[in-house]
DNA sequence: GTCCTTGTTTGCGGTGGAGCAAACAGCAGG
DNA sequence: CCTGCTGTTTGCTCCACCGCAAACAAGGAC
């Protein structure tokens, strides 16, 4: 296995106050793995064995229920924490994560997470900071599911994840990773159907450019004015 | 104030490996309050001074949307901590807390929240897994107001609250605090009007029998099939 | 008891968005 | 180049559910 430099993680909170030996300790129990586009890293239901940290690339987290459905929890973003069912006491994973572009994740054994915890503390403090954030945003996506109607959801969506992950182009800002009209209403608990429909009209008003896999913002102030429901139609 | 016993909470998982000396020492900490019926305990938005613990009564924990639509997140049932927006980084709570029926509430100011959790390894292990299964039961929400319908939605809904603070009757099981047809229908995303009329439907067929804030189930088995969308029309 | 507030029921009409079907386009691979 | 696969677009129909309106109970205050 490779050196892993302490670089890697030097800049995340999760270590935020550790020192660079102790950095040297934490990475020496740990592996890195590249995870190609459309692999999973972790099963639904698997036997939880490890925790993660995305190093580089973007993760889909989904839920399949219990009709067979796929819904999209959220996406994962570099130097996020993942998989950390053992911070929750579960011992077995409560969804899929699937690489969606080519990744490079750390990956340490959950036998390990109560000692790093202990030794340091900043990393017990993300993680749980991690966790309720990401309660947080559950539950703002409950609110949305029950007060808003598509359109808006749709377009808190995109605008979520052009803010997390937005790369600037000529013509706008765009979602830096592929994301088809089925994830988008995966995520927003409609059909692709509609999402595309809807994708096609902000297009012919000039809100967005979108192509296969791809959506670019160009209006993000117009498209806002969607999501608040306060656009002159 | 009048002495608290460590009886009170010595039984709690939070607590959990805690002597009884050091549960005097907790709960010489903390202020007992009693919270009457339909009064706030805390309101969304407001600085969080204080995290609480239940002792007796239910309590309505609601987010109110920016466009001023409110949504039920949750009932909180005795022994459950509430209000904890300290563990996950918060300086303002979330949501409001509102006692469904009288209630009675521990309160710890926030500023004792490292020390508690220093001190007692079990308080804030039991915390963070109270986190983590709110996580897990706010994403199997959204996963439900992805994938099924009104009906479907409803039925989970009640039979969680029955399963969660049921009262045996002669004729049933019933949920224990007073609820509305309102609070149904911002719990599930829908309105009153349907609630009740589905409520109608269920109480015709035999599955329910419901009045004025009451809403007892006759025949769990069926409202489950009901839940899982596999009963005969 | 009567009044009044708060919660519930029910009818009716309109519609947002699902479901189905079919054509179309971009990209990979031979 | 053509072939096939995967993702996208768009039209049409239908219905679950909302929104409005109005009548109807159940308690509580007095």
């Amino acid at each position: 296995m490779p050196h892993l430099d302490r670089s890697l993680i030097a800049g995340l909170p999760a270590f935020a106050g550790v020192s660079g030996e102790e950095l040297d300790r934490v990475l020496a129990s740990a592996r890195s793995a590249r995870h190609p586009k459309d692999s999973e890293v972790f099963s639904q239901g698997e036997e939880a064995g490890h925790f993660f940290l995305l190093l580089s690339g973007h993760i889909r987290v989904a839920q399949t229920s219990p009709g067979g459905q796929q819904v999209v929890a959220r996406y994962i973003t570099e130097g996020e924490l993942f998989g950390i069912a053992v911070a929750m006491g579960r011992s077995t994973y409560p969804a899929s994560a699937v690489a969606a572009i080519d990744c490079v994740a750390l990956a340490w054994p959950n036998s390990l997470w109560p000692e790093l915890q202990a030794r340091f503390p900043s990393f017990g403090a993300s993680a749980y900071l991690t966790i309720g954030s990401r309660l947080q945003d559950t539950q703002a996506r409950v609110i949305e599911m029950s007060t808003e109607q598509v359109e808006q959801r749709i377009a808190h969506t995109i605008l979520r994840l052009v803010k997390q992950s937005g790369r600037k182009t000529e013509s706008g800002i765009e979602i830096d990773f592929p994301i088809t009209r089925q994830d988008i209403a995966e995520m927003t608990g409609t059909t692709l159907h509609t999402v595309s429909r809807l994708l096609s009209g902000w297009e012919s008003d000039g809100l967005v450019r979108s192509g296969r896999q791809k959506v670019t913002v160009t209006d993000p102030h117009e498209l806002m004015l969607v999501a608040e429901n306060r656009r002159r139609k």
